[in-house]
DNA sequence: ACGCTCCTCCCCCCACGGGTGGAGGCCGGA
DNA sequence: TCCGGCCTCCACCCGTGGGGGGAGGAGCGT
């Protein structure tokens, strides 16, 4: 079989030059093209014939999210991995949404990154296990969507409150202490621990904090 | 650091038994507990510290993806790697929106179900190159849909927050305590308590609640 | 070489949160 | 009428969380 053939788009010419030294130590990998940032990457794929494109996320010009969806809709074919130095933000489910079939930090270890462009070239797809997390956080509510009704439906727990430890749930999400919701409600405090301690009890959770990302995941608040 | 404790799901033994000599292979993997079915795992659960759980699809009484969505619920620290014989179907979509942290083919080479096991016990997920392909042909269309990017816009002081910072932050979200937190990172305590100081000063926080309330808000976690 | 940020870890202190185990009053349904 | 759920309140205990204040090492930019 033929060499894989590897576009890398990156605005560092250092970081290129690494990344070429690195997929070019395999010899079924071959980089046949490299730009500067997302336009002059577009501009190439129109004439070079390209199996894989690592593409950087922060460019000048067009930046590498962009760049993918505009990639992908021109040449269906090409497979394109997004890199990134940081996995802060929510650029994995921007560029998965934008149509990568790969997402990796740049700190990944070579074997990891030459291994990932064989993944993508044959059409599997590969994603970076903490970026994986951080999609997953994104993907599963809305794979599970279509089965929940808003509301309520989707904490069958928070049913079981009464109105008043609702209410004081509420409080809790909006990071008042129980003296505070008890200033609030105009009882006393102990007041408030009781209906705490009933909340957490028939939420499950552990501490107010689990109770209140629970009313935050119920939209209980927000 | 202690060993990272699993649970093997499958209602055959002698899968259970393989999955169990290649996990002890390792030295820093241990299996507590073995169910035939969901229904027994949900029991052992209750009673056990377990970290990850190894969960078969196809089983009787109680199936592996349903299992999967009541164990997270009564759980929430519990980390499950969803296991399938066939890809064929579409069960990796239905176990990510159960909240399954791992999703692979009972064929994966032994060194990386263990590593598998490693990156969900800290936090990360995990899901094999074939199934990623088919989970972001699901998913792709849905992030794709709000095009909004929420996050770091909303929450400026977020932006302040280290990397480390905002790690803790997002496990603060997922309920966990700083003994729990500290453990995911495997650093001290007293490291986990001056993450989260600098955490409350930078957004302004009074208490972790606040913080929490923030970070929900901001898009950080869900 | 210097300073800076970040990450790591330690001490002491104590307020708040939560569990336990009560108590009384109000209201609506059996 | 009595039972049961809900709301109100109390005392006690103690674990976790958070503040204060410090300290060392790694990495980076000047």
């Amino acid at each position: 079989m033929t060499a894989v053939r590897v576009m890398l788009v990156d605005d560092q010419h250092l970081v290129r030059a690494g990344f070429a030294m690195v997929l070019e130590s395999a010899d079924d990998l071959t980089v046949v093209a490299q730009a500067g940032d997302g336009q002059e990457a577009l501009d190439l794929l129109a004439t070079i014939e390209v199996d894989v494109v690592l593409m950087d996320v922060r460019m000048p010009v067009l930046d590498g999210i962009e760049a993918t969806r505009r990639a992908v809709a021109s040449r269906p074919g090409v497979r394109i991995v997004v890199l990134t130095t940081f996995d802060l933000d929510e650029s994995v489910t921007a560029a998965i949404a934008a149509g990568a079939s790969g997402f990796l930090l740049k700190d990944a270890a070579p074997e990891d990154l030459i291994e990932a462009v064989r993944t993508v070239a044959r059409g599997d797809s590969v994603i970076d296990p903490v970026s994986t997390r951080r999609l997953l956080a994104h993907a599963a509510p809305l794979l599970a969507a279509p089965t929940t009704a808003p509301g309520s439906a989707a904490a069958p727990e928070l049913d079981l409150l009464t109105p008043r430890e609702r209410e004081v749930l509420v409080l809790m999400g909006e990071g008042l202490t129980n003296a505070e919701i008890a200033e609030r409600h105009v009882v006393s405090e102990a007041t408030v621990k009781t209906h705490v301690g009933h909340v957490l009890a028939k939420t499950g959770s552990r501490d107010r904090v689990q109770a209140v990302a629970l009313a935050f995941r119920a939209g209980l608040v927000r």
